[in-house]
DNA sequence: TGTTGCATTGCAACTCGTTGCATAGTACGG
DNA sequence: CCGTACTATGCAACGAGTTGCAATGCAACA
């Protein structure tokens, strides 16, 4: 239950309409919390009745009227009470894995191109992410103490990605699948 | 969906009753993918009615009776035709992220606490991999193909674990919170 | 002019998984 | 003898998230 805090974070830092939202969540906050934009607005919708943000419309023209969410001094105090409060270790979930430790009983060249596919995925990923970081922090000893925790993250995304790959390429090794 | 196939995996290679199923997705399956035993049962029941697997009860003296289930040929195929479907790349969800990209709004102290709660998770879970490794197999280089998805599953394991080390690591030395 | 795509919000139905509860016999430690 | 823990199976209610669908009005492209 923690999108509503992912939206609050995103929230704190500007304000944005659903849709905005919806568009940060396919971007930078998505690459660690993904969300549709039904479940943004669904979400939105309960917060809004807890008092956790509130919302003006915007009138626009050409395109649709807006409602544009602030994060309230309320939405705030629960951002720090959900903050101090112990993170459950989430289990992973891989279904690539299953599929590897049950390679036996399946179709091996089928699971090795899906290996591949799925390391041309985090190579790119990686790129990005490396792009991404040259572009927001070229100079990494220079960030502050308010960037800090979006370059923190981007570097979570980052060493995941290396060790997606490094998997793949000892999954390729193993069943010497590895030249192409 | 995958629960279904975790589930024909782990009976493919050995009949179980759902008590069982319940015990190894606590252990070695339930490092890469978690349920619960009401999960399993009603899972069971439905793959039972799909055919994927067929129960035979067995009475036990001293302790309840069990229903042992075992894979069915059509449980093979679906097996097969599963693993040969590409697999989605399952999108990241980590809260703890979150908190660390909202560490500006938070309690910065309470969240550097957490990671370091984390960090030693990771410790005694990569120790654990570890230790795993060593026993079944002490020879990496003598491992039969068969075996080897269920290697290569604890290497991912371990990869990540260190990989989370790693992050941890990096954030505590960011916030020079590393001493203790 | 027709089609595609963007901006914007939302509902309904469904699946997957969690939490809480229930039952029942045995074994073991205090 | 009492409480706790283990073996074993399951239901009911709920919550989170996905999939599919809908509306509207503008801009750009073919």
């Amino acid at each position: 239950m923690a999108l509503e805090h992912a939206i609050l974070v995103s929230l704190a830092e500007k304000t944005a309409s659903g849709y905005d939202l919806a568009r940060r969540f396919d971007a930078s906050i998505g690459h660690f919390w993904k969300a549709s934009h039904q479940q943004i607005y669904k979400v939105l919708g309960r917060m809004e009745s807890d008092k956790w943000v509130e919302a003006h419309l915007v009138e626009q023209s050409g395109r649709p009227d807006k409602k544009v969410y602030a994060i309230t001094g309320e939405g705030r105090d629960e951002l720090l009470r959900w903050s101090s409060t112990p993170t459950p270790i989430e289990p992973t979930r891989s279904e690539i894995a299953v599929k590897v430790r049950g390679l036996p009983f399946g179709d091996r060249e089928a699971v090795l191109s899906d290996v591949r596919t799925r390391r041309e995925a985090h190579v790119a990923q990686l790129a990005y992410y490396e792009a991404s970081a040259a572009k927001h922090y070229p100079d990494p000893s220079a960030i502050g103490e308010d960037e800090l925790g979006a370059y923190l993250v981007l570097r979570a995304g980052f060493m995941q990605e290396q060790t997606g790959i490094a998997w793949c390429d000892e999954i390729l090794q193993a069943f010497g699948a590895d030249e192409r």
